[in-house]
DNA sequence: ACCTCCCTGGCC
DNA sequence: GGCCAGGGAGGT
């Protein structure tokens, strides 16, 4: 991807381009640009195009891209799509919008764009870094660890995967978690993490989220607690719990998690 | 620091 | 026909 150029580009959807003021001023900053780097930043996805723009893009909830032919058929909510100067289209889709895709300027910082903690992956905190940042919080660990603000890149599926690798309870309040155990929930964030990125991440039955080229990811069989209610624990048989924390579904083990 | 809302496909 | 899934923003 790095060195193409964005030659036509199209954005529809409103809430799409939300970030910015309009669908049309996306295209249109994005329009001829060439594709400098590419990164991220937690969920956050970072395309470098010189000259101190970026193009910013989240996949929300159901959101996925797709490169292929520029001919080839346009599925349904379809919200973005560009051509490339080699004749491939990337497409941005969309079905529940809660995904974006913005251009920005470094000179004009968006605020909402700037606080996200370290990436879990690229850049995890040491234990006691972690420690510092849950001090005195009595908000549950389930919940701190959404928080994108304290560590950038877990959602729903990979903090109760990493609560449950780890035997920390996903309800004990995040002060209460001692360097030790910041430790073995770090650890347990990046084997995680590492075991769905070499299985090409997580496809859940709404087949959602898939591969840029259209195939499946396979982590959803490796999955240890999430969406496994009822059936038994695989390191103790005890059946799988699962609670509301801030109104996210939460599976872990009574037993192994405390 | 918490609650509500956004949005659609799939399922009961 | 109504409910559920959930990342993040905004309001209280």
């Amino acid at each position: 991807m790095v060195g193409r150029v964005m030659e036509r580009v199209c954005l529809t959807h409103p809430r799409t381009a939300r970030r910015n003021r309009s669908p049309a001023e996306v295209g249109r900053r994005l329009a001829g640009r060439e594709v400098v780097n590419v990164g991220r930043h937690g969920k956050l996805l970072l395309i470098g195009l010189g000259d101190g723009q970026t193009m910013v893009a989240h996949l929300g909830m159901s959101g996925r891209f797709s490169v292929c032919a520029a001919g080839a058929d346009r599925a349904p909510h379809t919200h973005f799509v560009a051509a490339l100067d080699d004749g491939a289209e990337v497409r941005f889709i969309d079905p529940r919008t809660f995904g974006f895709v913005a251009v920005r300027d470094e000179s004009e910082p968006d605020p909402a764009f700037s606080r996200l903690g370290p990436d879990a992956w690229l850049e995890a905190p040491e234990p006691p870094a972690l420690v510092r940042a849950l001090a005195g919080r009595v908000a549950p660990l389930k919940a701190l660890l959404l928080d994108q603000r304290i560590i950038a890149g877990l959602g729903n599926i990979y903090a109760d995967e990493a609560m449950h690798r780890a035997g920390i309870h996903p309800l004990r309040p995040g002060g209460r978690l001692s360097e030790a155990e910041a430790r073995r929930l770090l650890d347990a964030t990046s084997a995680v993490l590492e075991q769905a990125i070499d299985s090409g991440g997580t496809t859940l039955g709404d087949l959602a989220y898939l591969l840029p080229d259209g195939r499946a990811g396979e982590n959803f069989a490796r999955l240890k607690v999430y969406g496994r209610e009822g059936e038994p624990c695989l390191s103790c048989g005890v059946p799988v719990e699962r609670t509301a924390v801030r109104a996210r579904s939460t599976y872990f083990c009574p037993v192994c998690q405390t």
